[in-house]
DNA sequence: GACTCGTGGAC
DNA sequence: TGTCCAAGAGT
């Protein structure tokens, strides 16, 4: 158990963060407001997942229109797994995405389409992990629980100062979080402390001076709190080739569906060839024929490395019954498909080419 | 513990 | 332009 900072000023943390909290909250369309009764589990739960690696800016959207889609946890079992992965394209993460339909399901299944109202039941679920049970069990059912996230890590890594560089560092950070989390306003405090991280206390430049809790930190003390939380080294992010290959048939496009496990599982895409070191030229093409690969090209970067892609183009004869597979989706409508990202960033380089 | 797994905004 | 970063989970 954590021993520096003196008990007597430990036990105001709460208390200071609360009150801060009851002024400064941010309005977000999955949170009530501080003393307001909690949104259902469900809207809970969407936005926790939706949250997880993922900026407010970024899920508030997809928040809106998948409760307007889809109310309840029955209605979100119900949905249609195609229908509902191309609501989720652009999100990222999109095992997310698997693992939200496989946890409606099994609430809506196993338990009556009702959340588990414990971190260990919710831990049980598909896609709930130990932060999010935390979060669900603290925000939608006001249970004593220790919710870390990044912004958690952060404010409690210089609250204490900790040396300890992430993700060594997790367990001990945890357990100062633990050493700081009250049993009453559970979802609340939570909250609180993510939007602490996330507002004041931010990575590069925090804002002390208007910080609630700038008495007690110890980073702030010793003058340098922008230092914490230390981290251990990234490695560098390999480069990759590729092709895209588009095949267009009567105002169509050929698409098909990636496998259901790995980058992008499960999603609508263009057809590609391998992903390498080298450029694969037309290995792997859906058909054989007069591929022309011009000057187009796409550049993207996931979390763990960087892509180029030449895009190879094919017009086959309307009418010509090449059986390939996939799908021909309609060009005028291609935005409907829920192509993921580094696709329909190829598709709009295409169709610029195209039409101007 | 170490990898894999997206995306877009900030600086 | 490159780097960092975000309400992490699964393997």
């Amino acid at each position: 158990m954590p021993v520096d900072m003196p008990l007597e000023e430990r036990v105001e943390i709460p208390a200071m963060l609360l009150r801060w909290y009851d002024r400064h909250a941010r309005a977000l369309p999955w949170r009530s407001p501080p003393g307001v009764p909690a949104p259902s589990p469900y809207r809970v739960w969407l936005s926790e997942v939706m949250l997880q690696q993922t900026t407010v800016a970024a899920a508030w959207r997809y928040f809106e229109a998948f409760t307007t889609r889809w109310p309840t946890v029955e209605a979100l079992a119900a949905a249609d797994d195609a229908d509902m992965m191309a609501a989720w394209a652009g999100l990222g993460y999109y095992a997310r995405a698997r693992n939200m339909l496989a946890c409606a399901r099994t609430v809506t299944r196993d338990h009556g389409g009702r959340f588990p109202d414990n971190e260990a039941g919710l831990r049980a679920l598909p896609g709930i992990g130990a932060y999010t049970a935390a979060a669900i069990a603290a925000i939608a059912f006001d249970r004593r629980a220790v919710v870390v996230d990044a912004n958690v890590e952060r404010v409690v890594a210089r609250l204490f100062a900790v040396e300890e560089p992430l993700p060594a560092a997790k367990s001990l950070l945890h357990g100062f979080a633990d050493s700081i989390t009250p049993s009453a306003r559970a979802g609340d405090f939570a909250q609180a402390m993510m939007d602490l991280g996330a507002t004041l206390c931010s990575p590069r430049n925090p804002a002390c001076a208007l910080c609630p809790l700038n008495e007690p930190c110890a980073a702030r003390r010793a003058g340098t709190p922008e230092r914490f939380p230390a981290k251990a080294a990234k490695k560098a992010r390999p480069r990759r080739f590729g092709t895209i290959f588009w095949v267009e048939q009567d105002e169509h496009v050929l698409l098909v569906r990636r496998e259901k496990k790995g980058l992008l599982g499960g999603m609508r895409a263009l057809p590609t060839g391998p992903w390498q070191a080298e450029t694969p030229g037309l290995a792997e093409a859906p058909v054989t024929g007069e591929w022309g690969i011009g000057a187009t090209e796409v550049s993207h970067v996931f979390t763990h490395f960087a892509l180029d892609l030449a895009i190879a183009r094919l017009q086959l004869e309307k009418g010509c019954a090449e059986k390939l597979v996939g799908e021909w989706w309609p060009i005028d409508r291609l935005d409907t498909a829920g192509l993921p990202t580094v696709f329909a960033k190829a598709a709009r380089k295409v169709l610029e080419d195209r039409n101007g």
